[in-house]
DNA sequence: ATCACAATAGCCCAATCGGGTCATTTTTAT
DNA sequence: ATAAAAATGACCCGATTGGGCTATTGTGAT
């Protein structure tokens, strides 16, 4: 069976070179394509993949990636776009995108993208993946973040940076207030505050939730 | 298929009513029923919807609607209450109920809640959906604005999300700590929180910070 | 076999916080 | 000008938290 592709990208010529690209192969089959996602919305089947253009008239591909994940939680998402830069990379992975590729990419690769996020991998152009690295690195390296926290103080860790209470999270884990407080005591320690506030800002500072 | 039904009351003759009540209709059956929230984790079954009581003993309905959420997802959650008080709605929205209706409902409005939970819709009284539109239409008017904070209560909610305490930010703002805690009151009553974690919280997600 | 670490749980004490009520002054809006 | 809202400050009380100590159990590494 091949693999079934939608397509959202306004420019008529790239849309229809991408169509005619990857029609030419029997492992893929083009679905539908569409200029814009309100038309794509408005006549939408599920697909396999879906190439979603980032800068579209209308809605934006970044809006459009929760609409498109409401009508099916199964289909991956792959942003095509002509920028590489860090708020559009990461608000497309916030946003739950399968993958974040560069328009100019060659057919190949493209195809190649398309392969990967539908065996469940993540496609991400060598640049982009080198952002999305150097943003995780301070948090890996930094001793003090969350790294050196055990598995079960990260747990409780989430939990604060919800706002749950002791005896909330003591609930939730089926543990004793006693227990929850002594990891708590463990990981002010380790992250060097005196609060659960200051947790909470840490966590998020830190991208920890 | 009937719809089946757990339910969670304290109080013996009301629960013995409302098991009266609806298992006279063939469409709805009673799974279960008990007078705590312990009992009825211990003993838990699924069932398409529960009916909960918010004053409990020992496990308070409110905080119970998390612990059932864990053991079925789909389940609908229908709180009973007597009061229709700010705080108890907000609470019990805040963790997911899918209704909020009063012990003192007739009889009909209750199998009617228990209905349109069932199909995917909120059981609310008109009152409670009044309040719930009070509280959203400020925020739907007026989008990234915090809900109607004022001035001050904004320097402080930074603060606040700073992980800074009362005294601290006292001596910050040149005022005495009682008027700290006391703007950090309102702060708390206009967005339904109740800990300075949860302020933070708040503060990222809607992101004031 | 032993050592280190993680997870569990308890006790104690002081500090902080959350919530309720009240009161005064200043600013803003009508 | 007057009423409403905001800012300031206080008291009380009970709940929660933060910090210091000890202890048992299980697991993984040496």
């Amino acid at each position: 069976m091949a693999i079934s592709i939608g397509i959202v990208e306004d420019h008529t010529e790239f849309r229809q070179s991408l169509v005619y690209l990857i029609s030419s192969f029997t492992d893929y089959t083009v679905s539908w394509s569409y200029p814009s996602v309100e038309e794509a919305l408005a006549d939408y089947t599920e697909t396999d993949v879906m190439l979603l253009d980032i800068n579209l008239p209308g809605l934006s591909g970044l809006e459009a990636i929760n609409l498109f994940k409401q009508k099916s939680r199964t289909q991956k998402i792959v942003m095509l776009t002509i920028n590489e830069d860090e708020y559009h990379i990461f608000e497309a992975i916030k946003n739950g995108a399968d993958g974040y590729i560069l328009k100019k990419s060659s057919p190949s690769k493209i195809l190649e993208s398309i392969q990967q996020v539908y065996e469940g991998g993540a496609a991400l152009t060598p640049m982009v993946a080198k952002q999305v690295m150097a943003f995780l690195k301070p948090q890996l390296a930094n001793p003090g973040t969350s790294s050196n926290l055990t598995v079960r103080e990260k747990e409780i860790l989430v939990l604060i940076a919800q706002g749950m209470t002791n005896e909330i999270i003591a609930g939730a884990l089926f543990i004793s207030v006693q227990t929850v407080r002594n990891h708590i005591k463990n990981i002010y320690e380790k992250l060097h505050v005196h609060s659960r506030a200051q947790v909470v800002v840490k966590a998020y500072k830190d991208k920890l939730v």
